[in-house]
Order: C-alpha cells, then structure tokens, then sequence
DNA sequence: CAGCCGTGGGC
DNA sequence: TGCCCAAGGCT
C-alpha cells in the first residue's frame, strides 16, 4: 500500500454533493411548488400534486410559460381528486397554449389513476410512480426524491449537460446516459430532494446551454469541462434533422353575431383533441384552398407556424355568413378563452383581426 | 427506438 | 430572420 493513489487529473471526478447543497443552501429559487431549504430543514414536504403538477408542465417547457398556468391550474383545482373529476375538455382548455397536448391527456389519465388506484394520494416510491400515465424515468425519480428524499438519480436534460461538461464527454449524451445515470446515483445524499434541485438549478443557472459561469459554479474545482478551457465545447450536440415546410389553408366562418366556427380535432396526433379553425390538409406542395362551402371567400392574412419537426405556413381565408360545417359549434369570439384554441389558431384568428 | 409531439424567448 | 433551446414520455 506504500505507492498512492493515482493523481486525480487521470482520474473521473466524483460529484461533490455538499458542496452542491451548500450552493444550493444560497441559491435555491423561490418557486410556487418549491419547499425552500430552511424549511425542508424544519420538516416541511411539498405537497406531491403540485410537484407532480409542476414537473409534468415543466417537461421541454420552460419555468417562465409555466407559471401562470400552474397558477390556473392550482386554483381551478387545489387537489388530484378535483382535477380527476373534471371533464378533459376543461383541462384540455386550460393547458390550451402551453403545448406537447399529450401531457394534458395523460395528466388527467394520472389523476384519475390516483383516485382510483391510489384512494386520491400519490404513491410515494418512484417504482410506483413510474407506472402512471404521464411518468417516465426523470418525473417519477424527481416527484420521489423531491416530496420523500428517496434517494434515486433525478436526470432531466440540465443533468445531462452538467454531467457531460463535468466529466468531459466525447460521445453524445443519449450514449451515455448509464454512465451519467450512475455518477449522479453515486452522489445522491440524504437530502435527495435538494441534492435534485439543486443540479437542476445548476445547470439551468450556472452551467447553460450558451453559457457556463464556472466561477460560480460549486464542482468546478473538480470539473474536467472548465479544466479543458471550452466546458461549451460538452455536451456533443447530436446531428440535427432537416424540418420540411408544408403549406395549408385556415377557412374561417365568421357568424353576423360575433362568432366562429370551430370544431375539434381527431384523436390521436398532432394537437390531438383540440379545438381548431377548419382547414385545409396541410401539404409539402402549395394547393389552391378547396373552400368548404361556395361563399364571398377573402384572403386575410397569412401565419407561420413552426412545430417540433416541420414549418407550417398557412393562407387565412375569410366568409361572413351563418353557415356552419357538419362538425362542429359556433365560439363566441368574446368568449375564446373558453375554448381548447392551441397557439397556431390563436394566429390564425389574430390575422383576420380576431383575439 | 428513432420519430413524434408545441410553444415562446434568446441570440 | 432563423435557429436553438427548455425540469420528457410514448410508441
């Protein structure tokens, strides 16, 4: 045993998890699901539905378009059993504009697999957890370490990044997700639920996408990223695929007494469930607009919208009239909040002078 | 398991 | 302006 060990420099660093908290200890965000330090501390636990609430809606989505709909939401509905006793549709309008509809689908399958499997209150092991609708590996560990302290890896795509720069990796993260998965596992403390925010708060804070302030940052001392001198250089970006553009048109049906009509969309796919403006299909090639019905047809505007995996561009068309299509029901145009209208359609209403 | 699934803000 | 990006999950 007389020879040392071998110098760190040759060796991957290890997750300093109190220096992590103690940071954390400083830093933590006042957030409206949140339980700060001092107080989880003393004892305090957050309530499981609104972190369960605040993780589904933080998913690809930022905290700033989050807030006020977790706002509506906690007010419309204070528990899981109120949200599950809901119509879809009404959750379906509240999410409207927030995106990825699917979450809105399965947060109501959720709530109502609570009340039904669970009398109303949230497993609290994340193994549970994983199996309702809505969970996946990152929302199930964090809801887990977060309202319990179980002690599991809570990996989102901020970890992912702090890991790559920390460690230096040369291979894309979707690659090295077992490798980053065990070094955060090997870190997670006592405190789970803090150690999680924290390297969440960390790398949405300190180590950014565009920017890392490794001065500021409690694992630089050990980070392999701030030693090479370009921790931006991690992670590897994967290669990133051509998004088609694809051509359309809106028809909209403008009632004499201040309405539209709408009809709501087919189950399954893009905007699922939702309400919308009857259109055209949505095509590679320009076409001339096929018009519903024959009428004093106005061009009115145009809108460009950009999805997750392709550009839309749509014509907006215009008739004034009573004349309503086969599906469908007449919004008051006053009243269009009340409505499941996802963004591209509030655009389309907006072009012919509508909000 | 790679493709699908929204939106608004920053640069 | 156009591109990149954000606390993923489902199939």
């Amino acid at each position: 045993m007389a020879q040392s060990a071998p110098s760190q420099h040759t060796l991957a660093p290890t997750i300093d998890s109190r220096a992590v908290l103690a940071w954390y200890d400083r830093h933590a965000r006042d957030l409206p699901w949140r339980v700060a330090p001092a107080d989880r501390a003393r004892g305090a636990r957050p309530d499981p539905y609104r972190v369960w609430l605040s993780e589904i809606m933080l998913q690809q989505t930022t905290i700033a378009a989050v807030r006020k709909y977790f706002a509506a939401f906690t007010t419309l509905w204070p528990t899981v059993r109120d949200l599950a006793a809901a119509p879809l549709d009404d959750v379906l309008v509240q999410w409207a504009g927030l995106g990825y509809y699917a979450r809105a689908r399965n947060l109501h399958a959720c709530a109502r697999a609570v009340v039904e499997r669970f009398d109303g209150v949230f497993p609290t092991s994340a193994a549970q957890l994983r199996d309702l609708p809505g969970i996946g590996d990152y929302t199930s560990a964090a809801i887990a370490a977060i309202c319990h302290d179980e002690q599991v890896a809570v990996v989102d795509g901020n970890v992912d990044r702090v890991l790559a720069r920390f460690r230096a990796l040369e291979k894309a993260v979707r690659e090295e997700k077992p490798l980053i998965r065990a070094a955060v596992q090997a870190a997670v403390p006592a405190r789970a639920g803090d150690f999680a925010q924290a390297m969440m708060d960390l790398g949405a804070t300190i180590c950014a996408p565009r920017r890392a302030n490794c001065l500021l940052c409690p694992l630089e001392p050990d980070c392999l990223g701030a030693r090479s001198g370009h921790p931006l250089a991690y992670p590897v970006p994967p290669a990133k695929a051509e998004k088609p553009r694809r051509h359309g048109h809106a028809f909209i049906i403008r009632h004499p007494e201040g309405k539209v009509f709408v009809r709501q969309r087919g189950p399954k796919g893009l905007l699922a469930k939702m309400t919308e403006i009857p259109g055209s299909p949505w095509q590679e090639d320009e076409a001339e607009p096929a018009f519903p019905f024959a009428a004093d047809w106005r061009a009115v505007g145009a809108v460009t919208h950009t999805f997750t995996h392709f550009h839309l561009a749509l014509s907006v068309w215009m008739a004034r009239g009573d004349h309503p299509l086969d599906e469908g029901w007449w919004a008051d145009e006053t009243r269009l909040d009340n409505e499941a209208l996802p963004s591209l359609f509030r655009k389309v209403l907006a072009a012919a002078g509508i909000s």
